[in-house]
DNA sequence: ACAAATAGAACAAACGTTTGTGCAAATTTT
DNA sequence: AAAATTTGCACAAACGTTTGTTCTATTTGT
């Protein structure tokens, strides 16, 4: 009777073991627990540093803290963050990690939120909308505890409803006008405004501006900023012409404006995508800058530098902006009851030598 | 008495209407159980799509459903996983999103991974071992299903632990030689083989070779397809400097190399980074490629075609990387028996006009 | 009309934490 | 020496799901 009983334990033991080791059954509280013969409670409270408040004796937190390291135990954030609702989680999205402009937004906000002691989950919305919704959904199920995103497209109500629940959002580039969602972008009207004045100021009257996203209010501010100082000037006679921040459509709309039969001597693009398409058009055409056309664009890049010709352009503070924003979201974070931040930053123009002086 | 508890409900009601309010709670199946009469099982099963499978009825399904979508329900993805333990998550990390490289892997992979109803966690280890270590722990503790790791640095002993510890893992791009964990990548040693033979084919004999972090397996193997193709041809008096993949360490590479009395004719980049280093110290110093020098690099990047001079280059099959490493990685979530992968793409040269023939 | 089979749905436990509260033992105060 | 205080820790419930099992009607077969 008795061999049977010590038998009994020694399978259970071993099934245990075998378990351990089939399943890769992770550590946890519990098994600490048991190894240091303390509760699962003091081991919470030494491993979530709540120690001194809750009056752990030294030696028990030594013993707790060496267990842990020994058994290699990493904690369950999904069993605390169930508990506590706390997700330590915030989430960005942009349209595509593919154009440099939002990649280095991204690489700046992730490294920013980790000294925090946050996580950042980032998702891409390949500029569709429907996908950005998805997204948003899934993060939600995620309880993210705030949202750092670039909207696609014209549709806001996802995103204030989000707002509404109190989630703190912030927009960044690209954001909705008369709303009180906060947001910390480039003063696009400022950039498109001196960039036109720039290439008037050189002799240029046909113009033609290559535009994204119409409905985006960045682009709208860009094209208003384009038009006004263009009618300033008493120029009326000028296209607008494109509808996607995409490569695709800069080449396109540029290979058409290279066939008119009045050809512009200068071209606006709103988005370094754009430009990228439109240098591509040019060279097939073999089309040189400035001396046949002349371009400044809207982004910044490394490599304009070092471009056939260096390409003027309108520069977006990208880390300002990374960091205004993150800034706001963590006051929000910590203050549910701050007013809404809405900031626009000033652009710096570069002038390099796409723009060429006529007569 | 009557009234009283009339009272009492209504008042019960009213707090946890307000409650719901105030602390903005989220609907739970309990909540759907309760306005449905169902029970939160029979939620469950619905809402997971098992509804045949344990025979709830169609109507029942329809009421669920209903609920569901009025009452604007959003699973708790941290209660489910704890209960199931599966994250739906996969985890990316990178050495630096600000790579349009790394980026482009990111966007590839973050989109891939959606459509097997995975979530992709992004990290940015920024080039640092340390902080590769810990996004790796705050990952674990996210219950990620799989990995796919840039690995970083040298030491491969915290990500080999993981391995054996069942987590999938697949290295891409950089990866450890002589251990059994899977990788997809390119071809180093073949690509650095073709780059120096083009330019010794060219005349050239007096290279230097600027390298990234020298311990990594992909940059030992170039290094390695460097050294064999220029003693191959007899030449052994070559340069090999550099330590980063940066374009800090491009450009002063090559301003050292330029004030050497006999300066390379040729100079070989290890990436795209140091590339674009490189131009900055040749546009200072007023150099012209391939006039007086030339150049060939690692890696190719859209802008590559319209620089100045356009650049030839090694171009990694980024697409194909990404899209072979995911599909690794979901064969092995769905097969735990798989045995180990790893495999080597050829990279594609792209003879532009960079490298100048010599006599 | 009765047994057997099936359809439809509920019970209750479990996942790994965190935390308000309780309760001894040790220490200090009176 | 009794009372009061402090120290050190454990109990047990709760977070929102999922799931093996059980249970009751209803239908089918004989």
């Amino acid at each position: 009777m008795r061999y049977f009983y010590i038998a009994k334990i020694v399978i259970i033991f071993v099934q245990t073991f075998i378990h351990r080791i089939m399943t890769n059954q992770k550590v946890n509280i519990i098994d600490i627990a048991e190894k240091t013969g303390l509760s699962t409670t003091t081991v919470s409270r030494v491993l979530n540093g709540k120690a001194e408040q809750y009056r752990i004796g030294k030696k028990s937190q030594k013993i707790v803290r060496d267990a842990a390291k020994k058994l290699n135990y990493v904690p369950n954030l999904y069993a605390a963050n169930l508990r506590t609702g706390k997700s330590n989680t915030i989430a960005l999205i942009v349209p595509s990690l593919n154009n440099p402009f939002f990649s280095g937004i991204a690489s700046k906000i992730n490294i920013e939120v980790r000294k925090f002691g946050y996580n950042t989950i980032i998702g891409d919305s390949d500029e569709n909308q429907e996908i950005e919704k998805m997204e948003l959904q899934q993060l939600m199920s995620r309880n993210i505890e705030g949202l750092i995103i670039v909207p696609c497209g014209n549709q806001w109500e996802h995103i204030k409803n989000l707002h509404d629940q109190g989630l703190p959002i912030i927009c960044i580039d690209r954001y909705f006008e008369g709303l009180d969602i906060p947001f910390v972008s480039t003063d696009n009207y400022d950039g498109a405004y001196a960039a036109t004045k720039h290439l008037i100021e050189n002799g240029h009257f046909l113009i033609s501006c290559i535009q994204g996203v119409k409905q985006a209010t960045p682009n709208r501010l860009r094209i208003k900023g384009f038009k006004d100082a263009m009618e300033e000037s008493g120029i009326s006679n000028y296209s607008i012409v494109g509808d996607e921040y995409s490569v695709q459509n800069g080449y396109l709309e540029t290979k058409l404006l290279l066939q008119q039969e009045e050809r512009p001597t200068a071209i606006f693009t709103l988005s370094n995508t754009i430009a990228m398409g439109c240098l591509k058009a040019f060279k097939e055409e073999n089309i040189r800058i400035p001396k046949d056309i002349s371009l400044i664009t809207f982004d910044d890049h490394p490599y304009l530098d070092y471009l056939a010709t260096p390409l003027s352009c309108i520069a977006q503070p990208v880390n300002d902006i990374s960091k205004i924003a993150i800034k706001f979201l963590f006051s929000r974070l910590n203050d549910h009851e701050m007013k809404t931040q809405q900031v626009l930053l000033k652009p710096k123009i570069k002038f390099k030598e796409s723009v060429k002086r006529i007569v």
